[in-house]
DNA sequence: TGAAGAGGTGAACCATGATTCACTTCTTCG
DNA sequence: CGAAGAAGTGAATCATGGTTCACCTCTTCA
């Protein structure tokens, strides 16, 4: 048997896996998902375009792996509050640093299988605010009002916008929406 | 001069437009942007492919004047409203029961020019809402909460929903956001 | 070294669906 | 009627961008 897979081999192919990745949410965060065609990526992780599919079986599959890893990352930061208001400031202060990556996630129309990893996105926002203020329904409606807050402010960007008092509004209602 | 417009050409232009756009309506509201291809529409509005050039210079802007008349209408019915709790509840109980155009208007990905209808209508909504509440970033919370709680049980349809108690829950919920 | 298997390449291919356009049909009115 | 101007037709065209694949290079190990 004149070949097997050792690990040298193994992580070289992890490692190029991983820059395609990072390659497609560099260019997510950049520019949303629209921006992000597979010739791109593949540029930007210094591959050619056919190697992409060496490790993804279909750009779908490729973004709702990025969508998945930056979603989780959004969502253990909220969940990781302890209580409602710093859930929501959390929430809010890291979309507003990412604006671009935190509409993609939020709002950008995507492929229905990357649309799929978005409701389970919204699904565990949902269940990380039930944890706090216990209703459903009130937790749903919790990622409804501060996406919208959010994303109102967030496509045409305004530079006079004062993040502080944008935050401690939002939290506030956000605190009414308590039972 | 052998030709000039008359009434009645005119009003059956007129007439062969409104055919096109019910058409793209209604296909629209069977089963969102997605299924409403430009040949589609025109085997439905009985013309062919090209006639729909005729009176829209391309897709976008066809599909942007349906989207304008269905969110006007909705929009109309909420601001009629007297109060929050029925302008709530007009919202809740017209996008149940039409939920398929709902999910058209308040999520489904669509052309960056009909995108572009969609910020104007949860604009007017957040206008309609303001009025009735007073503060800006509260009628943009309920407009985010009550899409976010109806394209929930929207998406995947069930039959067992009790639609009486969710709008029950979701006009109550809205109460205690009013400041 | 060399056979075998794996990763890499990128130009060609293909699917989809909007858009065009040469042509036909209808309307108007001198 | 018949010339002129519109509206209507639908098959052909085009644009976009994901996907494939024949070929190449690299790695492993007898």
């Amino acid at each position: 048997m004149p070949y097997r897979a050792t690990e040298r081999t193994e992580a070289r192919r992890t490692a190029t896996r991983e820059r395609i990745v990072r390659a497609a949410h560099e260019l997510v965060a950049g520019g949303g998902f629209g921006a992000a065609s597979v010739a791109a990526v593949a540029e930007r992780a210094g591959v050619a375009t056919g190697s992409v599919y060496r490790h993804f079986s279909s750009k779908a599959e490729l973004f709702a792996e990025v969508f998945r890893r930056a979603a989780q990352r959004e969502v253990d930061a909220v969940a990781a509050a302890p209580d409602l208001a710093s859930g929501v400031e959390t929430f809010a202060r890291r979309a507003l640093a990412g604006r671009r990556l935190a509409w993609a996630l939020l709002a950008e129309p995507v492929d229905p299988v990357v649309e799929a990893e978005r409701l389970a996105f919204r699904r565990a926002y949902r269940d990380a605010f039930r944890r706090v203020v216990g209703d459903e329904l009130t937790a749903a409606a919790l990622v409804g009002a501060i996406g919208e807050v959010l994303v109102g402010p967030l496509s045409p960007t305004r530079p006079d916008l004062d993040e502080d008092a944008l935050v401690a509004d939002l939290v506030a209602l956000c605190q009414r929406l308590e039972p």
